[in-house]
DNA sequence: ACCTGAACACCGTTCAAGT
DNA sequence: ACCTGAACACCGTTCAAGT
């Protein structure tokens, strides 16, 4: 079915080329995602891409923004949306509420590993990852914060608020025989820490993303600090 | 006297080539970095470099390791090396520690703003980086936290561990007029944030660096959080 | 041994044609 | 209007020579 809508249909569109690029970026990573090999999938010539989009980078950032909006349906499904009159039910706590919608975000990441390549090297270009922020500015305003502290909070979250950290150590893997010893004549408690961390964490195979206790702990290390401040405005260095 | 120095001497050393190629990364940024240029810089034809260095990954893994050796002098002139032995002075805080080093790290990538987006793409390499790490390692230790907090820390710290933080807002520019109003139409708390928050940050040219402010608001943030689950275990998530 | 020049296998993209 | 094919200006890197 797919096979023959994609033989037969040589007439192109925006978001097919944006579907197919995402299709291949996560089949075979960002450094697969080629004009000529997405056009490839396509059953078309490379130039012809051109017609429909104007660069390699608007195919980014347009698939970003597809990304986007799976994230709000993902949201959506898991966090209820924000309402902006009375709240009839009794509102969460504005940070199990931010906690929540990161997290559905992170859940998405996960079927898109490429995406914090990305985001890293051209921002969230769109009006749905606008929204998507703007949903978690929403939630700590109704909990009362300042958006002198909310606009804190968003930096210190840093990509967190998109779901995802980037990983550097990975630290998860097995290393290799020996390689604990040598690490110990340069960095001893680096070493002695490693050593006494059992590493078993099946999960972390994707090397970019933390598993996701890690995340959820410096998700909830920085939220705890969050709502400290926003009750005692006296604490260190909000400015 | 270095223009006589780069005309006469044809000799590369792997040294040369990697201090040529940190110079020429903070000078045209890491898209100007190229075996091409590199070598012009040094006098030289581009394939004489492959005869020092296997190829550009290990240059770029070199020049990280120079940076990682900056650190450490950054990091010496402003806080004491732990002592592995009994403290003759009172210790410091053990958060002051970690903090002092981290901040030092970041600024030296002030001067290097390439090497984010290398740690980034290939993490930290090399002994120098692992010694870096191993300091806050062991001044957390020396502090009396234990190495699953510690490795946990290490986590929600991330790349601030290396004194950076991926910007992905670049908020602290100038909106073109009308923006903000645009922006409200989709996204009107994230746009009544930023209306408030009159930014005048002339520090944050650099796109990649988020400003001194905001980073020792999200490193504070985190270290308190750190702090108190090490004086009470039984605070929220640990494992 | 160290350095060179031409060449290869890729990129994203421009341009002039085709229909 | 949409799509094509050849070509351009770059990459990192291989290879066969040069000294």
């Amino acid at each position: 079915m797919a096979e023959t809508d994609r033989a037969t249909r040589s007439r192109l569109t925006r978001g097919g080329i944006l579907r197919a690029a995402i299709a291949l970026a996560d089949e075979r990573g960002l450094d697969g995602l080629t004009m000529r090999a997405l056009a490839d999938g396509l059953g078309v010539e490379a130039m012809s891409i051109y017609h429909h989009l104007p660069n390699k980078d608007a195919i980014l950032d347009g698939a970003i923004e597809e990304v986007f909006a799976e994230i709000a349906a993902e949201t959506l499904a898991s966090a209820p949306a924000v309402p902006n009159g009375a709240a009839v039910t009794p509102a969460p706590a504005w940070d199990a509420a931010v906690g929540a919608r990161i997290l559905a975000a992170r859940r998405v990441l996960l079927r898109h590993p490429w995406v914090p390549w990305v985001l890293n090297a051209r921002g969230a270009p769109g009006p749905n990852a606008a929204r998507h922020v703007d949903g978690i500015v929403a939630a700590m305003h109704d909990g009362g914060l300042a958006y002198d502290l909310i606009h804190h909070a968003l930096h210190a979250l840093g990509s967190r608020v998109y779901g995802y950290v980037q990983e550097l150590s990975d630290d998860g893997g097995e290393l290799p025989a020996g390689a604990l010893e040598q690490l110990a004549m340069v960095a001893p408690n680096l070493a002695a820490m490693l050593a006494e961390v059992v590493h078993d964490d099946p999960d972390s195979t994707l090397g970019w993303c933390d598993d996701q206790t890690e995340f959820e702990f410096g998700l909830d290390l920085l939220l705890d600090g969050l709502v400290r401040r926003a009750a005692d405005p006296s604490l260190p260095p909000v400015e």
